[in-house]
DNA sequence: GCCGTTTTCGGCCCGACTGTTTTCAGTCG
């Protein structure tokens, strides 16, 4: 996202979590948080907006637009720096801690002068909690409990994690009773908690669901929270009868289902968990599956994988959604690394297993020589694995193109001669180091390669790795233009450790017109499998059939690439 | 603070679970 963008979406949140310390009206508070949100999916930089663009923004008024722009100028806005004199910042971190809200927080700072995890942890020690009326002994022996596991937190799992866990709690029930809801089901790419909805009588799954978990959270009629290694998984349990309309509501996402509840109050309706109410008469209807809920509410089904109020309640209720990619429709894979550099199996083993998946094509992507963590290719490494690859192709039903994943220097030069690059059938330039360099160095240094006639695809673009390293700060507006200019390729990495491009700048480049690139980054032909997650981003991130550069045929890839 | 196919004022999604102040506020999703 823009720098710029970053610091607005940021301020904006930090002035709603302290008026809600404050006890400001939640509405004005959520005007802060929705604003935010806008402003961080924006493609566009806000630096530079006239007030009258600025309030073309959902959830931008008047107020909010002035705020954006005194924050381009300044780095912040008089109300937040007077918000601050007022309540201390450090109390921001205390929301963290799970089960401890502004209120809370409130109270504990003025009553006991709290400021901050330790301050609350001695108080909690020292018995000093329970001394304000309304907190026992519980509630203080729960505080201590919250503060550890804040601080182990587990941070947000990947893709892979979440499908350890659900395979661990969804052993112990019964085929046919359960479904997977939450940021899971909608593939996002990092998952907080796992949500299930459960078919099955409470009362006789409880013992296994004990068995299969660490810690038990909390339990009602309704529902069970429980901790699987170290995650939060909650259990909803429900009425088959009601099951369509319970697996909208825990599928999301938040402000999918926030919208989808204000349709129906235009309606006169009001939708829970359990169906659709008339707010007036009364009446109530129940919906086994989400297809009928959908219907009722008179738009087309929206795939969890669109569930993220981004314009798609809108085609929906104009039966306008187009088609989005479909896993079928890949025909091959486009980076994979051999034992040439760093990957575990050789070009003969990976065209096999691409056979066997049913693959046209797999693109060979090693390493360029001058990349200190591989073993790379120079050019005289490349002719010899232009041999070997072509030795494979003469008895293989899935082709191998000659690629290279040739390393970007911190000045956008390439590791590889364009002599090299020229003979290939494919070239991805990526960055692998320097990552942090200032934004409009690393945006000068990608559009360099871009700039290349001989890259075809940009890897990983912004570098991030899930949980480790954020994605390097750069104007990816710039880059998508640059992309669309030159008629160069942007990867999606469908590797769950990495998913980038990320969703929302895959819709962003999709709309400009840029082709994307789906490659597993496999070092091992196990991981070729990592396929799934790059097409449900891809999805995520509105690609249809023609967007994807894998969906061609060999013939039509080797002609896109001349 | 935002917003408008009843509205420029008066709304703003909806419910589960917990602890504790026995009827509900706070937190969470």
């Amino acid at each position: 996202m823009d720098a710029t963008n970053r610091t607005v979406a940021d301020s904006l949140v930090a002035m709603g979590e302290l008026l809600e310390i404050k006890g400001e009206d939640p509405f004005k508070i959520r005007a802060f948080y929705r604003a935010a949100e806008e402003i961080g999916r924006l493609p566009r930089s806000v630096a530079g907006m006239s007030t009258d663009e600025l309030m073309e923004i959902r959830g931008v008024g008047k107020a909010i637009a002035q705020k954006i722009q005194e924050i381009v100028r300044t780095g912040t806005f008089t109300e937040l720096e007077e918000v601050r004199g007022t309540i201390p910042s450090t109390l921001i971190e205390l929301l963290d801690v799970p089960g401890i809200g502004p209120k809370t927080v409130n109270r504990l700072w003025k009553k006991l002068g709290i400021l901050t995890l330790d301050d609350l942890e001695r108080a909690a020690r020292g018995h000093r909690i329970r001394a304000i009326g309304g907190f026992g002994e519980k509630k203080e022996s729960d505080m201590l409990q919250a503060i550890q596991i804040h601080r182990s937190r587990s941070r947000r799992m990947t893709l892979l994690e979440a499908e350890k866990v659900i395979a661990k709690i969804t052993a112990v029930m019964q085929p046919g009773t359960f479904a997977v809801a939450g940021s899971y089901r909608r593939g996002k790419s990092t998952i907080g908690d796992i949500d299930i909805v459960s078919t099955e009588h409470p009362q006789a799954l409880r013992q296994r669901l004990l068995a299969a978990s660490d810690e038990l959270i909390d339990e009602g009629e309704r529902r069970t929270s429980v901790r699987v290694d170290g995650q939060r998984v909650d259990i909803r349990f429900t009425d088959k009868r009601q099951c369509g309309s319970m697996l909208v509501y825990l599928t999301g996402s938040k402000n999918f289902n926030i919208r989808l509840r204000e349709i129906a109050i235009g309606k006169g309706w009001r939708i829970n968990e359990y169906g659709i109410e008339e707010r007036e008469a009364g009446g109530s209807r129940e919906y086994e599956t989400e297809e009928e809920m959908f219907a009722a509410l008179g738009m087309s089904y929206v795939h969890p994988h669109q569930r993220e109020d981004r314009g798609e309640i809108a085609l929906a209720l104009r039966h306008a959604l187009p088609e989005f990619l479909h896993a079928a429709e890949i025909r091959g894979d486009l980076h994979v690394h051999t034992t040439m550099s760093d990957g575990h199996h050789t070009p003969a083993q990976i065209a096999e297993k691409g056979a066997q998946k049913g693959y046209e094509y797999i693109l060979i992507t090693d390493h360029s020589a001058s990349l200190g963590i591989a073993e790379g290719l120079d050019t005289a490494g490349l002719e010899s694995q232009r041999r070997a690859i072509d030795a494979v192709n003469t008895d293989s039903s899935c082709t191998l193109l000659h690629g290279v994943e040739v390393d970007i220097a911190a000045d956008g030069s390439l590791a590889l001669p364009n002599s090299a690059l020229s003979a290939l059938d494919l070239v991805i330039a990526s960055v692998h180091g320097g990552f942090r360099q200032e934004p409009d160095v690393m945006t000068r240094r990608i559009i360099t390669a871009i700039e290349n006639e001989h890259v075809d695809i940009i890897g990983h673009p912004t570098g991030r790795m899930l949980g480790e390293r954020p994605a390097s700060a750069m104007d990816m507006e710039r880059v998508i233009d640059a992309a669309a200019e030159n008629g160069t390729a942007l990867e999606i990495n469908a590797s769950p450790y990495r998913l980038d491009l990320d969703d929302e700048q895959v819709k962003n480049a999709r709309d400009q017109g840029v082709k994307l690139a789906l490659g597993t980054d496999a070092h091992d032909i196990e991981e070729l499998q990592f396929m799934r997650f790059g097409v449900i981003t891809a999805r995520r991130g509105w690609c249809r059939k023609e967007d994807i550069l894998n969906t061609m045929t060999l013939g039509e890839l080797k002609e896109w690439a001349s």
